[in-house]
RNA sequence: GCCGGAGUGGCGGAAUUGGCAGACGCGCGGGAUUCAAAAUCCCGUCCUGGCAACAGGGUGUGGGUUCAAGUCCCACCUCCGGCACCA
């Protein structure tokens, strides 16, 4: 027997073989460029509106693809496709996070280049999400380990290094505007040169940082949980080390305000906010008795002033040392070098029980002249506000504590409105801090909280005592690491312990090849080994060497989003054309374990970069959709320990891509958190099958003899228009999980049907597409088409042909179901009242009883009231 | 301790946002097909009582608003995630 190839092949292929399936089109769409994303520019965007859908890109780890991965990208790519089928330009690209410490460790211990690892761990990964058919532009993969791509990473931080913020206008400006003020032009080119160093958003700090010793590292705060190192649970101290720090700190206000701009879950931006911490309220100036010094404090209470009966400097403060009276020094430089050596945890830790030491000095509370002495104490943080306070235990549960321990004064000047609250707290039995009347505050007795606020602020402010201020929680951001594997700064450091840049023409600056990855231990990075790199001589015939730190992980992953419209571009980052037409992307979905960092970060870099003129908009994420953890099916975090961890590559072999990615999305809501079941993944297998069964004549591999040409029959069409809106409205809404469900009602509809109208079954096809792309393409090719159906227009619905003719509506008496009747839908109210009275149920329910008041919801229910 | 989020069948989850609780899937029970099994198809499956029609109860707990509450309000309990003396 002879038949034509292609027959054949459907003669071969009657069941459904998703593993031929899903190669085939994976092949295919790779050798047809399928994905290939047109720039704006491009004839091929002409009259397409973009839409940009983005994946947080993974680190490539050498355990590879886990199933929390497949779940965000799954998403995205149902969102991409089907962007793509009404007819926008999408961008939808992936890349690599490769720089970071696992590929290191992994050195450290056999010698293996990270390097190696990185590319070999890129090469499974992308293997990987290739395999469950994501539709990404594959041209346009960037890679941060990169020297095309870091080289830009470096580029980037010149931009920080060579720019200063100004206060003024709001934004950072190049470092060559910096006006320099006359008194320190009259001191010389060396103050100068410090002036202008002090005013960069980067720059070098000799700030304690987490030391860990056993990782012969510094660790980010991020990276120390519970006072050990996130990897490997070592111990953790603090030691002050030269460090890059980026100055995040100036755009706290513009990182807040810019929350209000974009789409993003507000649990998200309440996270950001109060990582920023941002609080209103006053700087006042306590003099110190018997010294020309004053003790600046911040409060959010300068009501409370006349309750201050003491202070406390944090042990670090400058003038400590100075104002401590010869009685009190020995004690209290006991107290600040145990301070100085405890870890951040220790310090949180012991002070369950508050701790402090009395300096002998006395400060004037400047609103009533009373003299208080002045302690010591780690409650009081150096690193936020003045780092010092005025203690108000009246009012401040900390301070509360503190003077109970010390026995010190305790003056109530707020009285709460709730008598019984006043009685407690005029009793020392429990510190009020809310809002109430003042009391005992002289002049101001008698003022509501805020309006003290208001007026106190505004009085010291005439007095010259103080004046209104604001602070952030947020600190500077600590860039740099004592690793190998990541991006060099472009560095240099003089013999005469001067700090040049290196100019952007001489990018980049490549990593040396060096073949131990080992700490040094000192603390001086792995780099510092590389001896020919780091030892450079001058034009100028003058020696230096080059910065040995690195860029933590964050530095790749701050603008990766916007290399990827440009990603081969060997002039620029990327084009500014370009970036005006792609960004802001208008879909971001990844993990909420980066709803701070990542993100804070990324906003930061390209407010920068927006400062500069390199970008158009201020924002870089317009909406933001975070995806849920996926549980082991123990209901326990996935983990090599509790051997509970699914293999992506096992299910794929299993049950194919299609019912992976299917499974993914019905799972459950998106965002949640949920486990993993091996059945519900048969579930969805046999849903596909199914499908395929449903169109498919399982001998021939032709379509069945019930897919005919014929218009469909009413209830088909009903049902069929009502799943397109279904599944349109819950793609848009990110139901991925309903619009499964609704294509399964479908199908079983469908099924049962021993004629199914071909125009149905296409439009079917067209609407599983962006879910189950491979076995989607297979149908369609053998429905008779002979192209992808990638591009093919999304399917659309008519309003009036999902309205049912007839409903059924519940009658309730009294909000209990009593009987059911059947009408047209569009009965009027008094149809529907007639026939629900005339129900012999609800005649029995109402018992003779004459109804009070019929409710009627249309197409809903009706309760009658007796 | 503070700030978020969530509690619905045996399990994952639905519920047009105040209108028939449990869609869809899993699991389980029964039947058909088969020499048999797998696969598939059909029926059933919230709980209690009843052969049944049916009756009663039911969305973490207790109260409230409403003709009507999983949904709104008040108080509490449990679990998960984040923060950690931020003046």
């Amino acid at each position: 027997m002879t038949l034509a190839t292609g027959r054949t092949a459907f003669m071969q292929d009657g069941q459904y073989d998703f593993n031929r399936i899903e190669k085939k089109w994976q092949d295919f769409w790779l050798a047809h460029m399928t994905f290939r994303t047109p720039d704006g520019s491009d004839p091929a965007a002409a009259g397409k509106p973009k839409y940009y859908v983005l994946d947080m890109f993974p680190y490539p780890s050498g355990a590879g693809l886990h199933v929390g991965h497949p779940e965000g990208y799954t998403a995205s790519d149902i969102v991409a496709r089907y962007k793509r089928m009404r007819g926008f330009n999408v961008l939808h690209p992936i890349g690599w996070d490769a720089f970071g410490l696992p590929a290191e460790q992994y050195a450290v211990q056999t010698g293996t280049h990270p390097a190696q690892t990185t590319q070999k761990n890129i090469d499974n990964m992308r293997r990987q999400i290739q395999a469950l058919g994501f539709s990404y532009d594959w041209d346009r993969q960037v890679d941060t380990t990169d020297i095309g791509y870091y080289k830009w990473t470096q580029w980037i931080f010149l931009k920080f290094y060579n720019s200063w913020f100004d206060e003024v206008q709001q934004k950072a400006r190049p470092i060559e505007e910096l006006p320099i003020p006359d008194e320190i032009q009259s001191q010389g080119d060396e103050a100068v040169r410090n002036y202008i160093d002090s005013q960069r958003l980067a720059y070098e700090s000799y700030a304690p940082v987490n030391w860990c010793p056993a990782l012969g590292t510094v660790l980010a705060n991020e990276e120390v949980v519970g006072g050990v190192s996130e990897r490997g649970g070592h111990p953790v101290i603090r030691k002050p080390m030269r460090q890059w720090m980026l100055r995040i700190t100036k755009y706290a206000e513009r990182l807040l305000e810019g929350l209000n701009e974009v789409d993003w879950p507000e649990s998200i931006k309440k996270l950001q906010q109060d990582w920023i911490g941002k609080s209103v309220g006053a700087e006042v100036d306590f003099k110190v008795v018997g010294h020309d010094a004053a003790l600046r404090v911040f409060t959010t209470r300068p009501d409370t002033l006349f309750g201050a009966t003491y202070m406390v400097m944090a042990p670090e403060h400058p003038l400590v040392e100075q104002i401590t009276t010869l009685e009190h020094k020995e004690a209290v430089t006991a107290y600040r070098q145990q301070a100085a050596t405890k870890s951040d945890l220790d310090r949180t830790d012991l002070s369950k029980e508050k701790t402090g030491q009395f300096t002998g000095a006395y400060a004037v509370n400047p609103v009533n002249g009373e003299k208080i002495p002045i302690w010591i104490s780690d409650y009081v943080l150096i690193s936020y506000g003045t780092g010092a306070i005025m203690a108000v235990p009246a009012h401040d549960d900390r301070d509360f504590e503190f003077a109970k321990k010390f026995n010190l004064p305790i003056i109530q000047v707020v009285r709460p409105d709730d008598p019984e609250l006043a009685k407690e707290a005029a009793a020392e039995r429990l510190c009020f801090t809310g809002d109430g009347t003042a009391i005992n505050s002289g002049q101001f007795d008698g003022l509501s909280t805020p309006e003290f606020k208001e007026k106190i602020t505004t009085w010291l402010e005439e007095k010259g005592l103080g004046k209104k201020a604001v602070n952030y929680k947020l600190r500077d951001w600590l860039f740099s690491r004592q690793r190998y594997w990541g991006e060099p700064f472009p560095i240099l450091h003089t013999e005469g312990g001067q700090v040049i840049a290196m100019d952007e023409s001489e990018l980049p600056l490549g990593l040396p090849d060096v073949d131990d990855f080992r700490p040094t231990g000192t603390g001086e990075p792995p780099l510092a080994k590389a001896t020919d790199w780091v030892n450079v001589t001058l034009p100028d015939g003058t020696k230096a060497r080059r910065e040995t730190n690195t860029m933590p992980q964050w530095a790749g992953s701050c603008w990766y989003y916007l290399r990827y419209t440009d990603p081969k571009n060997a002039a620029a980052a990327f084009d500014s054309e370009k970036e005006k037409y792609w960004l802001p992307v208008d879909l971001y979905i990844g993990g909420a374990e980066h709803a701070v960092l990542h993100l804070l970060y990324s906003r930061f870099w390209h407010k920068l970069l927006y400062d500069l003129g390199y970008t158009s908009s201020p924002e870089p994420f317009k909406k933001l959709v975070n995806q849920g953890m996926i549980l082991g099916e123990d209901n326990q975090k996935m983990s090599k320990s509790r051997g509970n961890v699914i293999n992506p590559d096992a299910v794929i072999e299993q049950y194919g891509a299609d019912s992976m990615r299917l499974y993914e999305m019905f799972m459950g809501p998106l965002e949640a958190t949920k486990p993993w079941s091996m059945q519900g993944v048969e579930g969805v297998h046999r849903f596909l099958n199914k499908v395929w069964r449903t169109i498919i004549d399982t001998d021939s591999g032709a379509p069945t003899a019930a897919i005919q040409d014929v218009p469909a029959d009413e209830e088909t069409t009903r049902l069929l228009h009502q799943t397109i809106k279904k599944v349109t409205e819950d793609i848009e809404g990110f139901g991925f999980n309903t619009a499964i469900s609704q294509m399964m009602i479908f199908i079983n509809h469908l099924a049962r049907r021993n004629v199914r109208p071909k125009e149905v079954v296409e439009t079917f096809v067209l609407l599983l597409s962006p879910f189950a792309p491979h076995i989607a393409e297979e149908l369609w090719q053998r429905l008779g088409h002979c192209d992808t159906l990638a591009y093919a227009p999304w399917p659309t619905y008519d309003p009036q042909l999902c309205k049912a003719k007839e409903v059924e509506l519940a009658v309730q008496v009294l909000g209990k179901i009593k009987d059911k009747i059947v009408l047209a839908a569009d009965a009027d109210e008094q149809t529907i009242r007639q026939k629900a009275l005339a129900s012999n149920k609800v005649q029995a329910a109402m018992n003779g009883k004459t109804p009070k008041k019929v409710i009627v919801i249309k197409s809903r229910l009706v309760n009658i009231v007796v």
